[in-house]
DNA sequence: CTGAAAGCGCTTACAG
DNA sequence: CTGAAAGCGCTTACAG
């Protein structure tokens, strides 16, 4: 197979390089005739501009660059649909790289995405990662990037995001609402900032509504699993006899202690209540199906890309880029699991 | 911030370009000096190649397509996480499409990849496709491809698959062990070929055992979700009462099967028995837990780098191309929720 | 051991 | 309306 090149188009044709280039980019300065003429002779030949030719000489890759923690998870594949969807339509494509919750596998992936040149970065980022100078050296390169869910709050760019805090805070008051009186909370680990902030917004719940916080009963789950919800529920039930209701940090957590609960003939919700957080599909097809906080996750993906998008739109005319943090909604999801 | 390009360190050490080339790229016919002095420079300015213009003049683009059905689908996004992790360490980097099971979509997917260029292609059909035109174009572009999974016997390229039809029988013949005698099957669509093998070693088990096939035990699941199983569930409750099995094509529509006798108080497995097919880790999360076929997405993902690498190194040297098929052992899980 | 030169395939400012 | 020419940043065959 020879590649069919502009070159080609214009020997077989007899006219320039020049003409042909600009008729098949439908120049108002090319007779209709002369692009007639051209397009028909590409069409014929099947061509296809060089797109390294093209990155070349415009600079740009028409590629976009998205890491997460983790593939193999309900929200981030949700995320991942949203944004591939969405590049797709405007043209862009995605590089997907996982960070394995690793802090120097992500700066090495941020690294590899600069020197590929993409036109934009997307991240979520590793729990462990507290070190931000991967991050602005993005943002010195003048390459849009867009964080979203897993963030920090000291990088200087657009953000999408839930409010942590008060979605917490909801699910907790939940608990309350439904009677519980003493309740734990299976929580991620001391860094993220999701963690931290799932974390408070329990505590605060707790303190709003005359519950003294204990915190015997705040259990941490190092990788947000289903193992870590099924250690944290067999360790509660040797530890406490009077806990009737646990908010987890992900419905995957929630899910583990469920069937602690269930294994034990510990009933759900009438002698504990549970309160997951994702809303992710499996939550309702356990049994009992589970109450939990409903996040957006194809949603944010889309949001995430049209936030890049419009940043990368800017940088190519020159305007000045506008920082933006978008804030999701999320709602309180009641099913079987609580009162 | 100015581009640093080997121009800038050719000028500001005061030799040529040529030179600062090969150095960069250890060429044996620069002296050591030089190479150490140029190595510095670069260093010193951070200088990364410009991707575009090698590749360009390499012809090679370093990265990788990878279109498959759904991206959040425990199986799809297992064998993605195999694919990048295995691409990243080889030095590729990995461009996820989604062709939303529609085959019109998977083809204006092959000619976007082909257009950018890319070094191979990774592909597991659409249910729909059954033209393969944009298959074999891929081929005729000389652009190495594995398929898996999801693959059609038509198209002449290597394929990681697993024996859809043996790991049926395993599964039917579990059920036929452990004493069922009315063996429901909720396949998925008529078209995919691992829909029809897996129906084809049901069939082939219970004939092996004197079970007569009846076809009113068969449930089509299109779409092959949770909430095909709750109405093929719901469905088989309606029109028998002496069915005492049920194999379903994947553990999503076991576990909504599951959902659907859970609630309306028929045991698992006392009264009827359910086999799933993937293995996902929820199956062993629900209530009761779920026998099913361990099907190794990671795996999958890992080979079919593995075997597209060895293909786009072997068109790279000019070597003939020896065409593959890799099948992937499957072994029976038994859990509760058959006898 | 070093470097001038051609070329990868395109885009675009400029001249006519 | 058409085209010659420069240039994007690199690689490499060739000459010295």
């Amino acid at each position: 197979m020879r590649e069919v090149t502009l070159k080609q188009i214009a020997e077989n044709l007899g006219i320039s390089i020049t003409t042909v280039s600009k008729a098949l980019k439908d120049y108002p300065d090319v007779s209709k005739k002369t692009k007639a003429l051209v397009k028909e002779e590409a069409k014929r030949l099947n061509y296809k501009p060089n797109v390294f030719a093209v990155n070349l000489r415009t600079k740009e890759s028409k590629t976009v660059g998205l890491i997460v923690p983790e593939v193999v998870h309900h929200f981030f594949s949700s995320v991942i649909n949203g944004i591939i969807e969405q590049a797709e339509k405007k043209g862009y494509l995605v590089i997907i790289l996982q960070s394995n919750e690793s802090s120097e596998l992500e700066k090495k992936q941020i690294d590899l995405l600069i020197s590929k040149r993409v036109d934009g970065i997307m991240i979520s980022l590793a729990s462990t990662t507290t070190d931000i100078s991967h991050l602005n050296y993005v943002l010195e390169q003048e390459t849009p990037m867009v964080m979203f869910d897993k963030i920090s709050k000291l990088v200087d760019c657009s953000k999408i995001i839930i409010n942590d805090r008060e979605a917490a805070y909801v699910a907790t008051k939940h608990l309350i609402d439904t009677g519980c009186k003493r309740i734990a909370h299976f929580r991620g680990a001391l860094l993220p900032q999701n963690s931290i902030d799932r974390f408070l917004g329990y505590k605060k719940a707790l303190e709003d509504h005359g519950i003294p916080y204990d915190s015997s009963l705040v259990y941490i789950c190092e990788r947000v699993d289903y193992q870590n919800g099924v250690d944290a529920a067999t360790q509660l039930l040797q530890d406490h006899d009077d806990v009737d209701g646990v908010f987890a940090i992900t419905d995957l957590v929630a899910i583990g202690a469920i069937k602690v609960f269930n294994e034990k003939g510990i009933k759900v919700p009438d002698d504990i209540s549970i309160m997951g957080f994702s809303n992710w599909f499996v939550s309702s097809a356990i049994t009992p199906s589970l109450s939990t906080i409903d996040q957006p996750g194809y949603e944010m993906g889309v949001k995430t890309f049209k936030l890049l998008y419009r940043e990368m739109k800017a940088k190519k005319k020159g305007e000045k880029i506008v920082l933006k943090t978008k804030v999701l909604e999320t709602a309180l999801i009641k099913r079987n699991s609580t009162k």
